[in-house]
DNA sequence: ACTATCTTACTGACCGGTCAGTTACTACTT
DNA sequence: AAGTAGTAACTGACCGGTCAGTAAGATAGT
């Protein structure tokens, strides 16, 4: 009885968290962002999924749209430095292409980045600061380091002569659509019955012999494809 | 002052058109949600498009939604309809496709279906019933339509040995995403600057090249793509 | 004069952002 | 150890603006 008192009392309504607080609005954020858009998620939504009261969002957070900025920052910027220290490590290009494409479709295979997509693709054109924002931090960052791949595998043949540029947007588009495909909770759950590896073996598959070279393909007598450098025979 | 009321009494403000109205309103509707996406775009700014007062708008449709549902049932399906109409017509599978292709580009280049995928990637997630409709009406049917040739060009041995299906997918992948990022109004708009003719024949090639067969790119003696049945040089 | 058609002015709900006030906690004093 | 002054963290009612939808009245056409 007195122990219940006490505890009511030594329980208050809240604590304060200043170190925790940031961490837990963006994850809050990062929720309802995901199941209403970026547009109809309400201030008062995500601060009661933090467990704070919407004024404690502006004690942290300017407001929505630095927000969401922070959130990608976390997620989408964080996963491109980290592809771009794989790419540092060496490699030949086929072997870090390879590598980027896995680690892109484990990206992208994300919960959170299927997220991500759904509001970049469908709302950011109505706020302009964030689409520049994400086309210079996310978009233009990670097409650099893709191309970049494609341009050294050209040069040393592994590849046949295409635009990296051109190449690198490609893979995206592939890699970007076909993720969201797979996504049980869009749209338009095309794939959400197939194994997310299938479906890159599928990407890469396709891509892979977009980008092989015509004699290449020659070389293989037994139908194989110019791609076979490639471990597929490993996943 | 008279003659002035009789001015006004002579050039009316407005006319009596209930038959046109709706066709009016429609193409403002497309025009602005073309614009502004479905969200941002105001009743307020397609009524004066339109050329009417807002209330109007709401003599001919019970809401917004339903005025987009309304749009999307003039275009959407109709294109796929022309589709499969232009296909019956006959051709080799190449010429199909090309075809096809070419005809989907110039679709997914209106601002209309660039609205519309926005919706569908971005929001329809959260009406099911919608995106059932679209999932089958117009997904299901147009990769269909796509497949059905690319089917017909792997047993004329035009293309290499490729799932259907797959290859449908990553053309439909190719060209949503490239469509996407080459319109102005988009989020990330990495190919704004690009016409829209060079990009098509980015996506054409590329594609083309991993629908190839290997032996029809070694045939090339002089390093020509074996997609060169192809009329780029026509475009 | 009559009515279908259209306009203007309005309502009410919604939500991002603000701020005056409250609470949890800290540190100083005795 | 216990009170007390001070501060940082947090709350939630409120403001201002927006906009879908409504309704009362004006106007064109018959």
């Amino acid at each position: 009885m007195s122990a219940s008192q006490q505890t009511a009392s030594k329980s208050p309504k809240w604590r304060r968290r200043p170190e925790h607080r940031p961490q837990q609005i963006i994850e809050a954020a990062l929720e309802v962002f995901g199941e209403c858009g970026l547009a109809k998620a309400r201030l008062q939504d995500i601060a009661a999924r933090a467990g704070v009261s919407k004024g404690t969002i502006y004690l942290y957070f300017p407001n929505k749209e630095e927000l969401f900025r922070e959130v990608v920052r976390q997620t989408a910027v964080a996963a491109i430095e980290s592809g771009e220290r794989t790419v540092s490590e060496g490699g030949s290009p086929s072997e870090q292409l390879y590598g980027a494409m896995r680690g892109y479709w484990a990206f992208v295979s994300s919960p959170i980045f299927n997220t991500l997509h759904r509001l970049v693709l469908g709302e950011l054109h109505q706020f302009p600061d964030l689409a520049r924002f994400y086309a210079e931090e996310v978009t233009a960052r990670g097409l650099k380091l893709l191309s970049g791949i494609i341009r050294r595998g050209t040069e040393a043949g592994e590849f046949r002569d295409v635009d990296p540029m051109v190449a690198a947007r490609m893979l995206v588009a592939l890699t970007v659509m076909n993720a969201i495909w797979s996504d049980e909770h869009t749209g338009v759950p095309l794939l959400c019955h197939k194994k997310h590896e299938e479906v890159f073996r599928e990407v890469a598959q396709f891509y892979l012999h977009s980008l092989s070279t015509s004699t290449g393909a020659c070389e293989q007598a037994d139908g194989a494809p110019a791609v076979s450098f490639f471990p597929f025979h490993n996943e």
